[in-house]
DNA sequence: TTATAATTTATTATATTATAATTTTTTTAT
DNA sequence: ATAAAAAAATTATAATATAATAAATTATAA
């Protein structure tokens, strides 16, 4: 069975003893429900149909929440947030980006690629996060 | 021998058929000149002491001619810009980020590793550049 | 259950990052 | 020298993000 987004969102704060607001939950609702990433301001904008005149901070402080508790991704790219399309906590993320229609794949690998770690190694570097973000032409956009 | 950025720049220039401008060398310099990245307005700034007040689209400009001839980077997780440490072009590019003393090492695979590739063509995507950003703690930090 | 502490939000203002639109200047090619 | 092209300057403003503080809410425990 699918739990819906808030049915996941409430047994994470209930477990964790954090507060699930309304800010918060509106803000992973409207994330969650688009395809692609929102901007802040998007968000903001949409959050103003449920809240009445948010502001800037409102919808930032939410979306640090969720994003600090892997509920959403920040695609540096383009500035702007998109729902984990991943189960469960992971320290890297992969993103295809399509330049054409917008789109944004989610492709993890839980573990950097062997060769990445070398490198890293060599450098004596030690990763906590990453995040790749690969360009290009997504399949239906050929 | 090591050639100076300038002299770098002035044969691909020459070579391209692209104008080295006042702004345009003073802002490669700038950001060659740093060892970590800078950012917009730091290098604005910098700008400012060698050119009657600069204004933002000045610095702008020239950043974006640059980046656009693989002689700079941005790094998307801090909106700021370094000078490339390869001495070609390349597609793709990987960066570990010091959350410590901020420093950031270029650490350049000319390919991506198979087992990405493999996942990209999973999902039918075709990748034309990629960045990938590695948070952590360099060795001098740890 | 009420007082207190801790957390979160609202409010206001402002900082930071980036670009649009237009005019002027400089360079290039004829 | 002049027309065309490219780049830069200028002015204004858009877009993204945070600081600081007061107010409200929730949790804890006396």
């Amino acid at each position: 069975m699918v739990q819906s987004i808030e049915t996941k969102a409430l047994k994470f704060c209930t477990e964790k003893k954090l507060r699930l607001t309304i800010p918060r939950l509106h803000v992973l609702k409207i994330i969650c429900s688009n395809k692609k990433p929102l901007k802040a301001y998007q968000v903001l904008k949409q959050l103003g149909k449920v809240i009445k005149n948010p502001k800037p901070p409102t919808a930032y402080r939410a979306i640090e929440f969720w994003k600090k508790n892997n509920f959403i991704h920040r695609i540096e790219s383009l500035n702007a947030y998109t729902s984990c399309k991943e189960g469960h906590l992971h320290k890297g993320s992969q993103f295809m980006i399509c330049n054409d229609c917008g789109i944004v794949i989610e492709s993890h690998l839980c573990e950097l690629p062997e060769i990445l770690k070398k490198n890293i190694k060599k450098n004596t570097f030690r990763p906590s996060s990453w995040s790749l973000e690969i360009i290009g032409v997504c399949s239906e956009c050929v």
